[in-house]
RNA sequence: GCUCCCUUCGUCUAGUGGCCAAGGACGCUGCCCUCUCAAGGCGGAAACACGAGUUCGAGUCUCGUAGGGAGCGCCA
């Protein structure tokens, strides 16, 4: 059997985390099987539908690195197919016109609810001998659902669910200007492009036995289904635009790698024994969609954090350089006159949480400062530091190949001539040199600065030194 | 209201009747290391929603209760 999956989010927002993780799932189940993956735009609702929001999941799935085969493929170049299909189905009479207003069936609701029933629909057009048909009336057009029995499938996830069939009623599948609805055009695109399994959020569980009610209405064999439960909140509420529902892009700009994020997405829900880390082909060898929980599980940024570190060490830096570029152009530092970003990268990356934040703590390789931080300063250029900075400055200036190795035998050699224990030597020249207490080690840091901006900050800390003796 | 689905540490999870006085990971936390911040090493606290039943034995099977979620559209 050829393994054909596909992803159809519908185009009225952007790819927030929920539908990459479906996404996710789907493609992985079609590599992993040497299948198919293909991307569908739902489209039907032409009043939701937006062009920015078809181009916003492209650019997430592009981001993430999900390739689809096939598509994407719009429902709105299909509606001669749909068409034809309802006639097909009116003909052999699965499907019947119903000429009920939306007044009746809004009182007809409202009454099966106050009388503690399930709202349905009554059939009343379902047998309606057609010299009975009122006039002036454009109608839709309901499926002709079976009255008896029950549909059951063998769920991918959630092994079998039964739904009995009076507890589904004749959905409307064309409107009155003949345009189709959700629950008919998925069974016909899946059915016409040969889907095989449709991977999907498992608010499409009450969905499921309707379409494949339709399916067994067109004579077609329905694919295998398989429901992923819902992302929560951090807050374990649903995800909504007021609790995190961002567009996966965000995290790009958030900086955050498109591999931390897919790691960090494929264990919601799905597990390996203890494993932690997975990268995409990982993930290709290893998943299978009979792995996916069931539970709905909560959004956690502190791992996808911990993450998020782990994938910056452990790519190569160059690739994780180019990540960093962006993130340093988002903060208007020109980085050309600088050290390499893959050398930021080797000596930030576990020191930082995220890309954005390596840019904003490595701005002192490239910018000078005006003043050093207050506490900082306070605590580190004080008098008594003045001549283990005047010493260290001089064997700095001194040194001829700038390397961490030479500038680390420099630091140790001053404080022990000085006789003094390296942190009184290193803190206040991290200090003189980043205008910070904080920076990777003192060696590289120096390295990366370069020799003559560490020389010139030196000066301007021993400046500041006179000027808080003068003071006093 | 009705139907369907779900329920192991704060969070993500392992667990498919005995290997579980429940393991891993993030986070939290103690100690060590240390030029700052980190990273790292070694420890620690922390969970089977509840109640019945089946069984020699239940986190694992069954039923019920509670709690949560979804659906019940001429939205997808």
């Amino acid at each position: 059997m050829t393994i054909r999956t596909r992803f159809a989010p519908s185009p009225t927002g952007f790819l927030h985390v929920g539908g990459a993780r479906t996404a996710l799932f789907s493609y992985l189940h079609a590599r992993a099987n040497d299948g198919s993956f293909i991307l569908r735009i739902e489209d039907t609702d032409i009043e939701r539908s937006t062009e920015a929001s078809i181009q916003a999941i492209m650019d997430g799935m592009n981001w993430l690195g999900l390739e689809w085969d096939e598509g994407p493929i719009f429902q709105t170049d299909r509606f001669p197919r749909y068409a034809e299909v309802i006639e097909q189905l009116k003909a052999e009479g699965e499907a019947y016109p119903c000429y009920c207003s939306k007044e009746r069936l809004e009182k007809l609701r409202e009454g099966q609810m106050e009388a503690g029933l399930k709202p349905k629909y009554d059939g009343k057009c379902r047998d309606m001998d057609p010299v009975d048909t009122p006039a002036g009336i454009t109608p839709v057009t309901r499926f002709r659902n079976p009255l008896e029995g029950e549909v059951e499938w063998n769920d991918l996830v959630r092994g079998s669910i039964t739904i009995s069939n009076d507890e589904l009623d004749d959905l409307v599948i064309a409107r009155p200007d003949g345009s189709p609805t959700y629950n008919f055009t998925v069974v016909v695109d899946d059915m016409d492009m040969g889907i095989s399994h449709v991977i999907r959020g498992d608010d499409h569980i009450n969905n499921t036995p309707r379409q494949i009610n339709i399916y067994r209405a067109l004579d077609a064999e329905p694919p295998l289904f398989g429901h992923v439960p819902m992302i929560l909140g951090e807050d374990g509420a649903r995800l909504s635009k007021r609790h995190g529902a961002v567009g996966v892009t965000q995290y790009r700009d958030d900086g955050y790698l498109p591999e931390a994020l897919l790691n960090y997405l494929v264990r919601l829900g799905w597990s390996h024994g203890d494993e932690e880390i997975f990268s995409i082909d990982d993930m290709v060898r290893l998943f299978d969609i009979a792995d996916v929980n069931r539970k709905p599980s909560s959004f956690n940024t502190e791992k996808l954090n911990w993450l998020n570190q782990h994938w910056m060490r452990s790519l190569p830096a160059e690739q994780v350089a180019e990540a960093l570029a962006w993130q340093f152009e988002l903060l208007g530092i020109d980085t050309s006159t600088g050290p390499a970003l893959a050398d930021i990268v080797s000596v930030q990356a576990e020191r930082v949480k995220t890309l954005k934040e390596m840019a904003e703590q490595s701005r002192m390789f490239y910018e000078d400062f005006e003043e050093f931080d207050a506490n900082a300063a306070k605590k580190n250029l004080r008098p008594v530091s003045r001549e283990p900075v005047e010493a260290i400055r001089a064997a700095l200036e001194a040194i001829e190949e700038w390397t961490p190795e030479n500038l680390h035998q420099a630091i140790i050699d001053t404080a022990e001539t000085m006789g003094l224990n390296m942190g009184k030597i290193a803190q206040p020249l991290r200090v003189a040199v980043c205008g910070s207490g904080v920076s990777p080690s003192i060696d590289k840091t120096l390295w990366l600065v370069g020799k003559e901006r560490c020389l010139k900050r030196i000066d301007m800390a021993l400046e500041f030194i006179a000027k808080r003796e003068a003071a006093t």
